[in-house]
DNA sequence: GATACGTGTTCCACTATTAGGAACACTAGA
DNA sequence: TCTAGTGTTCCTAATAGTGGAACACGTATC
């Protein structure tokens, strides 16, 4: 909370060229983050020195590709991810459709990966991305199981709890379909974690045409194999937390 | 050059993260930096509150899922890596092998795009790492064709240039070989350009057994491809360098 | 138990640092 | 040529970061 100032004007400054979605100019990014161009060009040399910022051949400025290599190396640490990856590219060949994995953190759900079938939908959510917990079928499968999520009606909750499974139909993204499930992982005695969600999104027609129950129940084997994996790996097995005040 | 100090810091703590593999405690990444517990604290709520730095649960630091998010952004705007990655994943699968895509940004060369084979090499460079430009087969290559690399012994130099095509067998890692082609980009009137490195890595007797001469062939049918699709795809023609002073 | 060391967190006076206006160099367009 | 736009550099006031020291909490050691 009691922050460094400078760095996070800097994140500003790299987040908005993130969002902005294609190189900007100096003076742009002065106008829309309420700078002068000089502290601008001033945090922009720090970050471009480092790769956090590339520049076209314009001069114009973009997100760098050290990014990149940090994030990949992010996601790497997450032990659900290396579990997952194999099911993930043996479903999404499977059915022929885009197969997420997504997780809770830091009290916002995000697409810790992900892999594209061989529909046109490519533009959905990236990779890291955060989704809405609202309105998607991962956001209600932790509302239901896990801790995080928003509230949802009891007769909702009650079928979701009991079917082990969510599905949306158009109500995030129009035309499209999505199909979620939970992926435990067992803790020993304790009750089992929810570790992640494991998501197939599809355009609603072939959707249909896949039948809602073969993507169910390929989705539940898919995401117990994921928790026995995370359980056989062993390198991530569950400590109680100890120690070290956490806020 | 003249940049900003406090966002330099902060850098280097991420980096430090991102270089130390495990999650590090405050003390230990203030020893490392040789900067005070109290500045590194500063600096580090600040990189938590947009989640390019995350806690677990001993309250340990490790990078965060921010950082995901903005790197692969930064690998979208690459128009390399879309053309590349469908080549990438039939070679992969064709070879059973890794396949890198290697560009040459900032001065060195990076790793842009990488699917990985069934072989069981998964340690090797990750996507947006650096790799060293005098020793591997992508190295040679932008060091015959392109502005950057090394100097190379001008025999060496005619060999690559008349076959188009670099090998490197157990110099980078040992008991791992590795082949290269480039991938050109017609520019209309001008002189193509040198846009990336098409590469494989296996195991040693493993690329003997796949044949060079076969690899070979795969590989520039592949990267001839990925340069008519970029062509085709004609979001990025080549643009001129006008305007704006770039440095 | 009591002691000593480890951690992460908070406080606060000092001063080095950044802020940001203004002037500059340059290009594109009228 | 003149204007409006860009990115870059310079410079001083005053703000924002520095970092030592004290704190609260946990684990190991005697």
């Amino acid at each position: 909370m009691a922050g460094a100032a400078t760095v996070e004007k800097a994140l500003d400054v790299l987040f908005h060229l993130h969002d902005a979605g294609e190189a900007v100019g100096l003076s742009d990014i002065g106008r829309a983050l309420n700078l002068p161009k000089s502290s601008c060009h001033r945090l922009l040399s720090s970050l471009v020195d480092r790769e956090m910022v590339d520049r076209d051949e314009w001069g114009r400025y973009r997100p760098g590709l050290a990014l990149l290599s940090l994030g990949i190396g992010a996601q790497r640490r997450e032990p659900v991810v290396s579990a997952a990856r194999p099911i993930l590219v043996r479903e999404a060949e499977g059915l022929g459709e885009t197969v997420f994995l997504v997780g809770l953190r830091h009290g916002r759900l995000r697409v810790l990966d992900k892999v594209e079938g061989s529909g046109f939908l490519r533009a959905a959510p990236g990779i890291g991305d955060v989704v809405p917990a609202d309105i998607t079928a991962a956001g209600k499968l932790y509302s239901v199981f896990g801790e995080g999520g928003d509230e949802l009606s009891p007769a909702e909750t009650r079928e979701i709890a009991n079917r082990g499974a969510a599905v949306n139909r158009d109500a995030w993204i129009n035309g499209l379909s999505v199909l979620a499930v939970p992926v435990w992982q067992e803790s020993g005695q304790g009750p089992r974690d929810l570790v992640a969600v494991l998501a197939v999104a599809a355009a609603s027609p072939r959707f249909e045409r896949l039948g809602e129950q073969e993507i169910e129940t390929r989705l539940l084997a898919g995401a117990a194999s994921i928790g026995e994996r995370m359980s056989a790996g062993g390198v991530s097995r569950r400590h109680d937390r100890i120690g070290r005040k956490s806020r």
